[in-house]
DNA sequence: GATGAATGAGATTTCATTCAT
DNA sequence: GATGAATGAAATCTCATTCAT
């Protein structure tokens, strides 16, 4: 019945079936900044209507509802890190060089956008958001799984578990890294340190000698 | 304005201020049941009043409102995760023995609760969660820290990190390999292999050689 | 889903399945004077609840809508005609007379209750209206053809066609004089002059000799 | 500020200030198919745009309003049903006939143009036409005021009331007979009854002797 | 004339929360 | 402890109306 936000695939954000590009930026913008702060059902949509100079209309038309109002917005962020992701994977040959790029890659994004982690420690159910996770963002999941599957099939990495298991290792430190992280409100220092962490990262998955 | 849940020390649920024992397990038992299958915001008192036999007047009595219902039943079940873990540590001597059985306390509590952990996955939002788990579950998050403490000063744990980090490690990975666990819906798989994850979680966090 | 307004046959506003006799009163006072003076679709629920001292919700629990309010407060004051018309024609033995008093009854209650009229004349549908007419308020209605009935029986009137034209004679003729003399807002008026319109009316519908 | 419906004086419809004549029929036609089917605030005037296969802007352009639209289209009929009048009119010389005829000619029209009764029943409320009625349709109104202050200078019409009441008795009746005669979904009943009708009628009228 | 987008208003529904009994 | 009633807030949806192209 309502229009659903289109899929996005790609880092630039697609119009979303008509709307507005400037638009929609500011209505992102809003959510990002007012869902990051308060929780979901602590926030009403009128309040991000007003903040995005758009009327409550508009949001229903384009977004369909509060919560896929949110997702799309969160879509939007994690395609742009996830296209980051790719982009500096780029002309890395050594297989733990790529991995660890893929851990700064996230680390940094986290502490450069601190309300896009934020908005998902304040406004969205673990729950949720590994249904979105999977359906929504095919590209960052993928690039993961396929840089692992080629430290499995090189022998670099631990084989006595599942791949995911491995997954879960490097997706496990890294969230939880960048929250308390952000909790404690630490500047830089998570990229700083972000090699240390690493190297423990992989001492957990590397394949032991 | 609202009566507050008492503070929960121990793993008996003490007297919430007068609620019948009996009442009071009724309650939180409705309400694991009932908010981990939906959102949060997906689930009324109501029908928690109903499923607990007992009037919305009681809840709110004794709890004093919806976030602090659930958050009340949660610690009593995390009190009981607390002091399992304290008990089953007892007669540990080993060092590294102390906290594998930590982390295997803990992965077993959840396969054998699930209800608990999808509380928390589809009902608590991480930022929520981390203040409530540092103000009202002290004992649960004070043993690790002795745990830890004790690791580094007999130089057995990474030290060159933040003590705090380590625990990050430790919380992340087991927090998220309950999480896809469930998700996965796979039975005991999770204690099973819950050595091999521990030895990976332990290269992460031992002090290199 | 709803609480539907009660069917009411006594003049007495009964209690609405629950609803505070009293506040009843002021809702549908607060009902005459506004939708009197506006027109159905110019009227929203949050004034007439604000005038009758309500939250909206009370008005949904109660009435169920915007339509069943204004219908059930418009019934309340109908079975007040009604019973009004059966109280004043106890007693009156000759035929004619007893008609007279049913036009001069009705003519009567909308002079002294315009707003009960203006009512019907800016926010009610005749298609509408009709609905209600007939299933609403047997009373009003049935008391009516039983009086014509008798008429017809008795050889006193017209015969040639059918009864329920009759009706459509009184109903037409008295709700058309009630309408403009409230346009022309002309005081008592149309009561003084009620006998000299009925006779109009009776050579209209007396058999003709 | 809104473009206002050019009144119409003739049965023709006058160009609507530039609106093409057959765009212009196509949009009263579905005004009055759809008006006359629901009530007026249950029709949206882009259903109404669609039937006519016009866009939305053409409607308020050429007729300004929801409302302007309704009465414009409704006026359009009317002024059919005063010209038709004044035309079958032509020729009589007795006061009664003419009178009749009048009456005939208003049973009839309805009678044939079943929409234009349905669209004023489920559309139009009676406080909203009367002030149209005197406004727009001076044709009609005036048409038969003069009938009847030729009636009552001759001594043919009860002289006892304002000539404003004869005119009541007449529209009050023949309306309620139109009304009932569609609700009943009687065919040609109501014209064929016309002349039974009509005496009726005039009897509350005439003088008596 | 037409098309598309945006807006403001208000109907309706569902709840958390409060109050009185 | 329980029950019933009331309230305020916000989600959601549908439209009339306006504006720009």
């Amino acid at each position: 019945m309502n229009a659903v936000a289109e899929q996005s695939l790609a880092g630039q954000p697609p119009s979303l079936n008509g709307l507005n590009l400037e638009t929609r930026e500011r209505i992102e913008q809003a959510v990002l900044e007012i869902f990051s702060g308060r929780e979901f059902h602590k926030v009403s949509l009128i309040e991000v209507a007003r903040a995005a100079n758009v009327s409550l209309q508009t949001i229903y038309k384009y977004y369909g509802g509060k919560e896929a109002l949110l997702f799309s917005s969160l879509d939007a962020r994690l395609s742009e890190l996830a296209e980051r992701m790719v982009d500096h994977l780029q002309g890395i040959e050594d297989f733990k060089e790529r991995l660890r790029k893929t851990f700064w890659v996230k680390l940094d994004y986290f502490v450069h956008k601190p309300q896009v982690a934020q908005l998902i420690m304040s406004s969205v159910y673990v729950n949720t958001w590994r249904k979105h996770e999977q359906y929504h963002n095919p590209l960052l999941f993928g690039t993961f799984m396929k840089v692992l599957a080629e430290g499995r099939e090189r022998g670099i990495l631990n084989d006595a578990v599942d791949e995911k298991i491995l997954l879960d290792y490097i997706f496990g430190i890294s969230w939880r890294l960048v929250q308390t992280h952000l909790h404690r409100d630490q500047g830089k220092a998570l990229t700083d340190n972000a090699n240390v962490y690493f190297e423990m990262l992989w001492r957990a998955i590397a394949k032991p000698e």
